[in-house]
DNA sequence: CCGAGACCTGACCGATTGGTCAAAACATTT
DNA sequence: AAATGTTTTGACCAATCGGTCAGGTCTCGG
């Protein structure tokens, strides 16, 4: 202890980016939420690395400085971000459960899989650009609540098969294909446009897709569709 | 005309970046490759915007300065990286002809997009991240070339389900679909190995998921695996 | 042995990056 | 109105960014 040390290290002071955490106030919650909404597509266009938090302020309409004001750094506004989608994935895991008809649970699954590709593709984009990255911010979550789900729910699907009520299907890679096939037509979007030579991807669009896939999936299952297969349905 | 204009615009100062674009020297070429290796991983892993020169530089041994003598701008390295690669997409398209079995055309295009998964990954992640944000490089490619062999393929695809020989599947979402899940095992390989609870992925978890996939896609078209399914095949 | 042109690179540039800070503005309660 | 605490922001910082350039080294035909 020859010298009493400069402070702190100069790269971790973080004083108090959020005075008051504890309770958060209904205006601190909108502005934070103000805050998130812009910083969305410009880190689903940029990836967390060619995001600049001058973009995100400027889409906010508010200076750089109050940004760090709510969230201290670029990183935990990322983080901010990740957590507030991160549990749209699982909801529509609800389906899976054993006493539902499977081809009823599968179309179930895949149809709001679909619609979330459609209403919050930004999203979907964001957290595939976080997974391609290496999950660093959100690996604990993967092969936690995540796998955990996988598991529960694999195991229903083995409880069909075994009971001859669908192909004796693998079904953790069946969720990897059913996650890659409907995130696709949020993430690959422009792909998907260029292909199929339209300047944007229309609500028709999107329906065609979840009605092949609903086929495919479900035949893929040794499943037959619902005679005619009506996409009509809440 | 009233003043000269103070030569160019500062920002397109580019002065001969490739003296010998006619006649690049195998010793040329050969450094250039091994520039383009050092720099796949750094796009792959932090997007074109996250990626610096300066981190290609370390990886590839070699100062800053270098890489700019050969490729002259960030742009334009990322540029050719990712037309080294475009045409690794198409290659498998080659199995899909009007004359060859459904099942067995399908089954190798899947086999062959699933080896190009496992053993060029990277590439793989470069063009996701490409295209996840907007593909403005690739754009065009996408919408000629790209386009072009899909409305080919197409075309053998529907052929194929007017001669009953598979069932009515939308043949340009039934590419969509097996891009989409054979890309996952490269793109989102973390989450692949969170769910699956391994550190790596390997070549016994990559030949599970083929597997799984062949049967799952064939079965989604209509036919059936071709007795027994056996994995063994060059 | 000598140019000539390709190749190489340390030093440098202006712009932008994420982040800090002190002072002003605002809101509340006493 | 005084006091207390929260919110806001322009100005600023060191670090890093992509890119330039002068001048060096190397190679090779003559």
């Amino acid at each position: 202890m020859t010298a009493p040390l400069p402070s702190v290290r100069a790269k971790r002071a973080r004083p108090a980016p959020r005075p008051t955490a504890a309770f958060p106030s209904r205006a601190r919650r909108l502005k934070e939420q103000r805050i998130l909404e812009a910083a969305e597509p410009v880190f689903a266009e940029a990836g967390f690395g060619g995001a600049s938090m001058q973009a995100i302020a400027e889409r906010a309409g508010l200076p750089k400085a109050n940004l760090h004001y709510y969230f201290g750094t670029k990183q935990a506004l990322y983080r901010a971000l990740l957590a507030r989608n991160l549990d749209l994935w699982l909801d529509a895991f609800d389906h899976i459960v054993p006493e539902r008809d499977p081809a009823d649970a599968l179309a179930a699954y895949v149809r709001d899989k679909m619609q979330a590709s459609w209403e919050r593709p930004l999203a979907s984009k964001v957290f595939a650009n976080e997974v391609i990255h290496g999950a660093v911010e959100i690996g604990g979550y993967l092969s936690t609540k995540l796998r955990q789900k996988v598991d529960e729910k694999a195991a229903v699907i083995d409880g069909w098969a075994a009971a001859g009520r669908i192909a004796p299907v693998d079904a953790r890679h069946l969720f990897f294909t059913l996650w890659a096939a409907t995130q696709t037509y949020a993430d690959f979007d422009v792909q998907v446009c260029a292909v199929l030579d339209r300047r944007h991807l229309t609500k028709a669009d999107l329906a065609r897709a979840t009605d092949h896939l609903v086929a495919f999936v479900l035949r893929g299952c040794g499943l037959t569709p619902p005679a005619a297969c009506s996409p009509r349905t809440a």
